[in-house]
RNA sequence: GCGAUCGUAGCUCAGUUGGUUAGAGCGCCGGUUUGUGGUACCGGAGGUCGCGGGUUCGGAUCCCGUCGAUCGCCCCA
């Protein structure tokens, strides 16, 4: 008979398994968690939008230049022959949400997902093609006072999981839409009188999308873009202003910002504030949380012109950069030093659990060397369980009597009594 | 899409300038020992050395190709 060969993983998905020395998967859980309880200290409701979209609702509000567009989504024709495509962000298929739900009676709506999205992208050091992002979200709130909410909140959180060391927070503006559009016809003249010196890479950017060249990592363009204009020139009035509450508003929360005037983002739609909080401790990928506001995207959806602000956050990059959680101990483990015990080991386990103990059974393998095997398991009690010839012994081996000990005992006391 | 590094038991890894039957620890299975205990000793199962080709008397080891992984570029959380 030939072997059946077992099919691999995709590339760049990942199988996590809590009980290991890196313990992943629990790290993972302890930050899904972690926000859902401090995203509740801010009154943002949880919500939950599908896993995939028509493809027209990412292609138009990320922007079709992007390469999340262009080339990195997961697209195809469903049997019915429509377009789908796996979701590689949260805030498209929210802002979808919004309009066609009639989520716009809530506003100012405050809402917060989280969940896996699918990225076609070669994977490295904390970047995958299935990943999972944290995400939240105010959308119908025009104010500052918004911009400065979801920062406080992102700042509590990474003060929560324990992360704040060597993490920053760096924050620019892109201006409203006339600043952003001056600023950037500035920036296109800029790099134009130094096209021979740039990178081929910038040289597309430049094409594509020249802010991206401030942030270029390659040596050739950094005096080049060190030497472009900063945005401050271009704002307006307004922008300026809005600017300046939100960082008045950070220093009235106590959130410690650094300005990076050559912060850009990726996205299309992003408008006025600007933000990342970084380290230097994941490899290539310094971002940990980024977002910022998005005032254009729901009009460009086909909705009705709304203000709004989120950003999101790299689960597996902020797992990686937590404390494993303690492990929880079992409260009582069975060795099962007698087969001829097995029906009332069997009793005993279900009722233990039954009283909301967490309990498990060695009952496997040689029978003596299942105490050792027990014992290893580390739990709070440990109880061996022989056979007299007539009915099960449980002999609960410690050395002080606890709470714990009594309602242990007395559970198996009655299993005894019932056999 | 491009580049660099790496592929040896389930896991972590040894394996000398190419040289008999490829090893260890952990884990798994069993035997003995111990019996208020996170043991000790002994044994066992488990490997087409990622795959394919080449050089050679002889390849885990050298060369080419291929697949995969990791890290980086790009992009992004």
């Amino acid at each position: 008979m030939a072997k059946i060969e077992t099919p691999r993983p995709i590339r760049g998905t990942q199988d996590m398994l809590g009980g290991t020395p890196e313990a992943f998967a629990e790290r993972f859980g302890h930050v899904a968690a972690t926000f859902d309880r401090v995203r509740r200290l801010y009154g943002f409701q949880r919500v939950e939008v599908p896993v995939f979209e028509a493809t027209a609702v990412f292609a138009r509000s990320l922007g079709e230049s992007t390469d999340v567009v262009s080339k990195e989504m997961y697209t195809f024709d469903d049997r019915g022959g429509d377009s789908v495509t796996l979701r590689p962000e949260f805030t498209a298929g929210i802002a979808r949400a919004y309009i066609t739900e009639g989520w716009q009676q809530y506003a100012p709506l405050k809402v917060a997902t989280h969940g896996p999205l699918f990225r076609y992208e070669r994977p490295q050091k904390g970047r995958f093609r299935q990943f999972h992002q944290l995400d939240a979200e105010i959308i119908g709130a025009a104010e500052p006072g918004a911009d400065v909410e979801l920062l406080v909140l992102a700042d509590q959180l990474l003060k929560e999981l324990g992360i704040t060391e060597g993490v920053t927070l760096t924050l620019n503006t892109l201006g409203d839409g006339p600043s952003r559009d001056a600023w950037r016809a500035a920036l296109v003249a800029h790099f134009e009188g130094y096209r021979n010196q740039l990178s081929q890479e910038s040289l597309d950017r430049l094409a594509r999308n020249p802010l991206r060249i401030l942030d270029s990592k390659d040596p050739r363009d950094r005096p080049i873009a060190d030497s472009a204009p900063d945005i401050d020139a271009y704002l307006t009035d307004e922008a300026r202003g809005f600017f300046d509450k939100v960082t008045a508003g950070l220093d009235a929360a106590g959130v410690a910002w650094t300005r990076n005037a050559r912060l850009v983002r990726g996205l299309d739609y992003y408008r006025h504030t600007a933000f990342e909080f970084v380290t230097d401790r994941l490899g290539a990928q310094g971002t940990v949380l980024g977002g910022g506001r998005y005032d254009g995207l729901i009009e460009n959806l086909g909705g009705p012109a709304t203000p709004a602000v989120g950003w999101a956050a790299g689960i597996e990059r902020l797992a990686m950069l937590v404390d494993a959680p303690a492990i929880e101990r079992l409260n009582v483990v069975l060795a099962l030093e007698d087969d001829r015990a097995s029906g009332e080991a069997t009793a005993a386990l279900a009722a233990l659990r039954r009283s909301g103990l967490s309990a498990d059974m060695i009952a496997s393998g040689s029978p003596r060397k299942r105490y050792d095997k027990a014992v290893k398991l580390g739990a709070e009690l440990l109880v061996s369980v022989k056979y007299d010839g007539a009915k099960a012994l449980f002999d609960l081996r410690s050395t002080e009597r606890t709470a714990r000990y009594d309602q242990v005992e007395s559970v198996l006391h009655k299993v005894s009594e019932a056999a």
